[in-house]
DNA sequence: AGCACGCCGACT
DNA sequence: GTCGGCGTGCTC
């Protein structure tokens, strides 16, 4: 008798075990969808294995299986399976999070929510809106101010259970309805058809090297594995293709893709959140029409519900997404490209906490099939799985578009001498006559600053007294347009006092220098030139992010000043100039990578600049003129930043060369989070293995976000296994008081 | 997640 | 007493 091993849509983090009834038997596959008894109830599932024996006497029989044929093939299960295993997360949540919640529901074309809206005044009356018990009266006020707000948020933020607000649904005071999102189309746009570019030699050694490995591959399907020189090649899946800025990676992508789809397979691209622009789509499905399918955060759920079952049904062969991209259901899959793999974004920031380039590897591996991870700043784990042999390094130092390097100038901003003020300038003396330069010319500038509003922070002269956030442990920010203190971490705003809240005094002084700053003193400096400011603040209006580009780009505006979003694989011809207002500001948050971190964010500002004719110019304007990262960054030397940085890695046991978990624990009281975390960090030590470097339980370097209070323990060993072992084994059965949540990072990218 | 069960205080 | 509110535990 076969059981199937099924994990059911309402959320619980466990297996459930069902008898097969002979007449399903034929239909049953890994991957299928399935209805299975429950309780009482009646629910929808997914088999996720087949086995022989279960632990349970008795079992109960499934109901049926969903006719469509599996919508998981048994290499995504493989891989949620890895992926809950590796990353400390309820297998469960893995699987789940290979599906889009739209794919999940069965006949549905859209996603469902419980959503909670009061009937109409009027109708509420009838039932007698006096009779309402205190935590009643919370619910109905709570859903008044926002009609429409989810089940699962309303119960969340008045911390009950939703009892409260199903015996008001029964009482007619509240409705409780599923709500379908959205429908459809992904843009309208008509894209032009274009053919391949002809490649540089080192991009034709690059795709030479890649089809290599498509083509091992292919051999190895098709016949009996032959022993020899090729097998060391085919173990190696992975290609890292390191290319500066502007040497053509792209290009290899897609011919390579092109090489793919040619043989009838699929490949997946993945691209950093932030890059996934129309421009950026707009290229491959100029290339490839509609067997390009998109998968970001962006769509509606209705979207990502037709684009995956595009995808499914290989309607859409080749799939550009974000981060959750890498588990498209690309049937016949042939290769996953990661492009600027060293991106942080790629790590998911909720459980199961995955990064999608250390998913797309293990995908790879399970299907068969080549991983293309491009850089022109590669993360030091790729760079580190390169020098083991581990992976395949295809190199393009030269530049496809004939373009020069820029050259990059460094300004020591540190004061000399008595006769400077105490003040910071925003803009240097060289920064300032090099935009002067460019406006007279009609060139044109970008201004780089990593951080949004005007000020960092409001301070009293008299006694000190800075603005801080009530529910995180930030300074605020002031935010010029709107006369309001801002906190970066929780969004909360608030007016500014008219005089210091502790000595009363009315004068303030503003330190430190956001986007908002550096615009107006631009504005000041050229008034004759036009300047436009580029930030989260500006761009959350729709569209408006398009709608800058498109100016800049036609002439309309002269000095483009921005945060990150500036910064990443934007290209404008003329641009001669891009000037780093303040580079230090990455080096200095409390994380071994923020060299790492500031030599990248340098190295892609300082590829926006320069066109074939006149070699762009890059200033950096720093406090730290002999740091690493800047130096490096400085002669656009990746390899002897990496040679550097990876020395001090070692010496400290830092990844690449171990790999590293952060246990966090939040909660809104300071005590009874600490405690937990000392419980925790004392439970844990005993199984942890000699070969485990172990820290304290201590504050996160941000020590309260959103009212919550954070701290972590810190993990290092070339095992991951050493680690999560034991942080399973500590973690079950242990119960933590109130609201405290624990969470289990692994390969962490952010320790803060 | 959703559904029973059973413990509580507030009323006929 | 009984009834409704609401926390708790279970689901192969």
């Amino acid at each position: 008798m076969t059981i199937a091993r099924v994990v059911v849509d309402v959320a619980l983090d466990r297996e459930f075990d069902y008898s097969v009834p002979d007449a399903l038997q034929p239909d049953m596959e890994v991957g299928c969808r399935v209805v299975v008894p429950f309780g009482r109830r009646v629910v929808e599932g997914y088999v996720v294995a087949l086995v022989a024996q279960s632990d349970l006497p008795k079992l109960k029989p499934l109901k049926g299986v969903v006719a469509d044929g599996p919508l998981l093939s048994p290499a995504l299960v493989a891989l949620a399976r890895w992926m809950g295993e590796y990353y400390c997360a309820p297998f469960e949540k893995a699987v789940r999070t290979l599906m889009p919640g739209a794919v999940r529901r069965r006949g549905a074309k859209h996603r469902e929510v419980l959503v909670v809206r009061s009937v109409s005044t009027m109708e509420s009356m009838e039932g007698g809106i006096a009779k309402l018990s205190a935590k009643q009266q919370a619910v109905l006020n709570a859903v008044q101010a926002e009609p429409g707000i989810r089940l699962s948020e309303l119960t969340g933020r008045l911390g009950m259970s939703a009892a409260p607000v199903r015996t008001l649904e029964k009482k007619g005071v509240l409705t409780i309805e599923r709500e379908a999102t959205r429908r459809d189309p992904f843009v309208g746009r008509e894209v032009l058809r274009s053919g391949p570019l002809e490649l540089m030699e080192e991009q034709r050694v690059a795709l030479e090297l890649i089809k290599c490995t498509l083509d091992q591959r292919k051999s190895e399907v098709g016949g009996p594995r032959s022993e020899g020189q090729a097998s060391d090649l085919r173990k190696q899946h992975v290609v890292l293709l390191y290319g500066v800025t502007g040497s053509g990676k792209t290009e290899v992508y897609l011919q390579a893709i092109d090489h793919v789809v040619a043989r009838g397979e699929g490949a997946i691209v993945l691209v950093p959140e932030i890059a996934l622009t129309p421009q950026t789509v707009g290229r491959f499905r100029a290339r490839f029409g509609d067997q390009i399918a998109v998968l970001h955060s962006h769509l509606s759920d209705g979207e990502r519900h037709d684009e995956w079952h595009r995808i499914r049904r290989g309607l859409a062969r080749i799939v550009v997404g974000a981060r959750s991209a890498v588990f498209a259901p690309v049937s016949r899959l042939g290769l996953i490209v990661v492009d600027e793999e060293h991106e942080p974004s790629y790590k998911q920031e909720d459980a199961p906490r995955y990064h999608a380039r250390d998913v797309a590897v293990m995908r790879g591996h399970l299907e068969g099939v080549p991983v293309v991870l491009g850089s022109a700043t590669p993360s030091l784990e790729s760079w580190m799985n390169v020098r083991k042999k581990k992976y395949l390094l295809a190199t393009l130092l030269h530049r496809a578009d004939h373009r020069q390097f820029p050259r990059v100038r460094v300004v020591d901003m540190r004061l000399k001498g008595p006769d400077d003020k105490q003040k910071f300038k925003v803009l240097s003396h060289d920064l300032m006559e090099s935009i002067r330069d460019r406006v007279e010319k009609k060139e044109q500038t970008i201004l780089f600053l990593n951080r949004r509003g005007f000020s960092t922070s409001l301070v009293c002269q008299k006694c000190g007294h800075v603005a801080v956030c009530d529910s995180c442990s930030v300074s605020l920010t002031y935010h010029r347009q709107d006369e309001h203190l801002h906190c970066h971490i929780c969004g909360s705003q608030r007016k500014v006092p008219s005089c210091c809240p502790g000595c009363a005094d009315p004068e303030f002084k503003y330190s430190g220098v956001g986007t908002q700053r550096v615009e107006h003193v631009v504005k000041a400096c050229f008034p004759q030139a036009s300047v436009q400011r580029m930030d989260r603040d500006v761009t959350r209006r729709k569209d408006s992010y398009e709608r800058i580009l498109g100016d800049f780009r036609v002439g309309k505006i002269d000095i483009l000043i921005g945060t990150q979003m500036i910064a990443k694989g934007l290209h404008f011809p003329n641009v001669t100039l891009v000037g780093v207002v303040y580079a230090d500001l990455s080096l200095h948050i409390p994380d071994f990578r923020a060299g790492e971190r500031t030599f990248q964010l340098l190295a892609q500002v300082a590829g926006r600049a320069g066109r074939g004719d006149v070699a762009g110019e890059v200033i950096v304007q720093t406090f730290t003129p002999f740091q690493p990262a800047v130096q490096a960054a400085r002669r656009v030397d990746f390899e002897g930043f990496a040679d550097q940085e990876m020395a001090f890695r070692e010496e400290l046991s830092y990844p690449p060369f171990a790999h590293l978990v952060c246990i966090g624990l939040s909660g809104k009281h300071e005590e009874k989070t600490a405690f937990s975390a000392q419980t925790l960090a004392t439970r844990l030590r005993p199984l942890l293995g000699e070969r485990v470097i172990w820290g304290e339980a201590t504050p996160a370097p941000l020590a309260r976000a959103k009212g919550r209070y954070r701290f972590q323990i810190i993990l290092r060993c070339k095992s991951v296994k050493a680690m999560t072992d034991p942080i399973r084994n500590a973690l079950t059965g242990m119960e933590f008081p109130g609201d405290v949540r624990v969470s289990v990072d692994v390969d962490a990218v952010s320790l803060m």
